[in-house]
Parts: structure tokens; sequence; C-alpha cells
DNA sequence: AACGGTGTCAACCGCGGTCTC
DNA sequence: AGAGACCGCGGTTGACACCGT
């Protein structure tokens, strides 16, 4: 007898779904996220936990658009290595693929369009980004030096040897664990974490904010 | 006030690489 | 060494909010 699967869960994460996943990742850590998913009794494959947890949930997750200096750096790093966004997020603590991803997007289309209407260099916004991705592809990011900096967590403090480095100097779990909190005081939107509480009881094996391992 | 266009963000998909047994 | 499981990446899509007309 064949028993048909049952459907994962699909599309936008609740505020419940939230709770059970950031106590079970605190129960189990960020890796084998297969059998997060499992214990953590969401109806979700593991591929969808870790994607939550890592663009949305994660403690040192920064919300909100890119500031001037990541734009720059976003930039700058573009013109490096193209389209490797998970490589560029790496130089943006805080940032994931995603940010980076749809930031560049954005900021082609609105290129594209400025060029479709043929508006002249001098143009405001079309001068701006053009002008400064041009700019970058041949002056080092050195300038962009810490003197500049407002947001003190931004990659414009990372120095152009930093920049030279050879990648996987800061592979990507590296990065996160510089830059987070520790997950007891998460900087999560909404108070999940504030609530984690209620959702780990609703968690297997967890008691209350006592999550146990066997 | 209604509508359409645009921007932003979250989420899924497919695929290739890596890990584990 | 090989196979299967798992992870991570890049591309794409869709929902929603905002803004201008």
């Amino acid at each position: 007898m064949v028993t048909v699967r049952e459907e994962m869960r699909k599309g936008p994460w609740t505020e419940q779904e939230d709770m059970q996943l950031v106590c079970t990742v605190r129960l189990l850590g960020d890796r084998r996220w297969d059998s997060i998913a499992q214990v953590s009794g969401l109806n979700r494959t593991g591929k969808s936990c870790r994607l939550r947890w890592v663009n949305y949930l994660h403690p040192s997750r920064k919300h909100g658009r890119l500031s001037p200096q990541e734009e720059r750096l976003v930039i700058e790093l573009h013109a490096r290595w193209g389209n490797s966004w998970s490589r560029i997020a790496r130089r943006l603590p805080g940032r994931t693929d995603n940010d980076i991803k749809n930031y560049w997007k954005t900021r082609m289309r609105t290129k594209a369009q400025e060029r479709e209407m043929s508006v002249s260099p001098s143009s405001s916004s079309f001068s701006l980004t053009y002008q400064s991705s041009c700019l970058f592809d041949t002056a080092p990011v050195d300038g962009m030096s810490c003197d500049d900096t407002h947001d003190v967590n931004v990659s414009s403090c990372i120095t152009g040897s930093a920049l030279e480095s050879t990648d996987g100097l800061f592979p990507k779990d590296q990065i996160w664990r510089e830059t987070e909190t520790p997950l007891q005081a998460p900087a999560l939107p909404q108070g999940i974490h504030q609530a984690d509480e209620k959702a780990c009881s609703s968690v297997p094996f967890c008691s209350g904010n006592n999550c146990h391992v066997g």
C-alpha cells in the first residue's frame, strides 16, 4: 500500500514557525537542516528551514536597505567578482547573498531604464551609479577608509589588503560568528526571540525555554 | 479615492559541490 | 571508491508596500 507523502508546506513563514525554527536551531545548531526540519515539527524541507534562518532569522541578520557604504562595497566587489553574490555577501556582515542579488537587480534595472531614456551622464542618479561603478573598476577600495564610515558594522572598514585577500579567508559562517550576538540575545524582528519560550514548548523534547538534546 | 507602475524583500527551484557512510 | 544525502549558490518569481497620476 502506497502512502501519499504529505505535502511539504511552502510559502511565507508564520511567526509560530519562526519561533519553532529558532528553538530547534538553538537545540541542534545550524547544521543538519533535514534533522532540524524533522525535529522542529515544521512541515518544511530542511532547505526551506536553512533559507529562512540564513535570510531572515539569523541573529546577525541586518534588515533594511543597504547603507551607502555597503552599496559602494557591493559595486566595487561586483566589478571584481561579477555575480558571485555569496562571495560578495561574505564581505558585508549581516547581509546575505539574497540581499546583494536584490540590490543589484534593482540597481541594474534602474540603470537600464536611465540608459533607455538616453539620459546624459550628468543626470544625477546615473552619474552616481555609473561613475562609481567605473571608478571602482579601476580604483582600489582602499579609499573607503574607516574615516567615512558611519555604520560601524559596514565592511568599508575592511582594508584593501583584506579585499585583496584570498577568497575563503572569511567563510560565511565565520562572518556570522564575528558579528552575531549570542543566540540568547538576538535582534530578531517582531520579538520572535522574546516569544520563543512559548515556541520551545511546541517543539518536541523542548520544555519551555529549556531545550535539551537527548 | 482609485489605479497603475515601481521598488523591495522573501521564498522557491535547479544544479553542482561536498560530506558521510 | 562509490553512492546517496546534504549543503550552498545563483537565478527567478511572486507578494506586498509605496508613490505618482
